[in-house]
DNA sequence: AGCTACAACTCCAATTCGGT
DNA sequence: ACCGAATTGGAGTTGTAGCT
């Protein structure tokens, strides 16, 4: 990145020139690596630091004297910022695509690889995978934004045998384990448990309710009726279903909402 | 698998720096 | 005097190599 910015400096650029230059080659640069792994902390802030350095002076070895905070610049237009990307985010986002690959893209080579040597064999066993120090950096920052993915990997209960009881995101309560309080008692049902599996002669096996939670799910439970079709997930950002993975549509979910600014409107439109 | 020492990383706040 | 960025140092956390 520093390359190329000391090889522009030679030109007098704009300023709109510049921030074009950040926007299109360095933003390319850097989605290469961003989509592969996730970039340390202090690496991000170095790029930050010098796309800033660069787009107020147009070169990156004099002293930054940036009018405005990155922060700022990396909001988008109708925020009042110039709509660069903020790499963190952005980094992300690109890395949550990993995370969707492992359940939708099961043909790729390195999901294959990932499910057999990390999720011992079936995907299913994402969710109670733990990090451990025997496993990569990278791998275990993808087992981290478990919190993150969980509520966009949802699952279709049909036949119910594929359903982990605990962990699939399959009922309106979320994670079962942590809805239910699970780490103390498990009420005798196995981690691994299907959902299928308590479900015998029609009734559910499950122990009498004895918290609001548990009368919950036994009330949501005989509200269901399994097919024979098999257990399906499914992506979705808000309660809307997406079929594919689109990082600029993740990134600002992620971002979250930002105030918009009303003076935008005035500034950008062409007239 | 567990322990330990050490390295690396992250966060935070205070301070300094350059520019207007 | 003021602003944002950079630097610094300390505290706390996390990761790793080497050992048993």
């Amino acid at each position: 990145v520093k390359a190329k910015f000391n090889s522009w400096s030679v030109k007098t650029l704009s300023f709109s020139g510049r921030l074009l230059l950040i926007k299109t080659v360095i933003s390319g640069i850097t989605t290469f690596w961003c989509s592969s792994f996730i970039l340390p902390k202090a690496c991000i802030k170095k790029i930050n630091s010098l796309c800033s350095t660069f787009l107020w002076k147009g070169d990156t070895d004099s002293r930054n004297s940036a009018r405005v905070a990155w922060e700022t610049v990396t909001l988008t237009k109708e925020q009042g910022g110039l709509g660069v990307k903020d790499l963190l985010t952005w980094n992300k986002s690109c890395c949550l695509r990993l995370n969707w690959k492992i359940f939708f893209r099961p043909d790729s080579v390195w999901v294959s690889w990932f499910k057999e040597v990390i999720l011992n064999g079936s995907v299913h066993n994402y969710w109670s995978t733990k990090p451990s120090s025997t496993y990569s950096w990278l791998v275990n920052k993808l087992l981290k934004l478990k919190s993150v993915v969980y509520p966009m990997i949802r699952l279709q209960l049909q036949n119910g045998k594929m359903a982990r009881f605990w962990h699939d995101n399959w009922s309106p309560f979320g994670c079962l384990y942590d809805y239910l309080g699970a780490s103390a008692t498990r009420l005798g049902i196995p981690i691994n448990a299907t959902v299928a599996s308590l479900l015998r002669d029609g009734a559910w096996r499950l122990p009498p309710a004895r918290s609001e939670h548990q009368l919950n799910l036994l009330s949501f439970l005989t509200t269901i009726q399994l097919t024979d079709v098999d257990d399906a997930y499914y992506w979705e950002i808000e309660g809307t279903p997406m079929l594919r993975y689109e990082t600029g549509r993740i990134y600002h979910y992620l971002r979250g909402n930002i105030e918009t600014v009303q003076w935008a409107s005035a500034v950008w439109s062409p007239r």
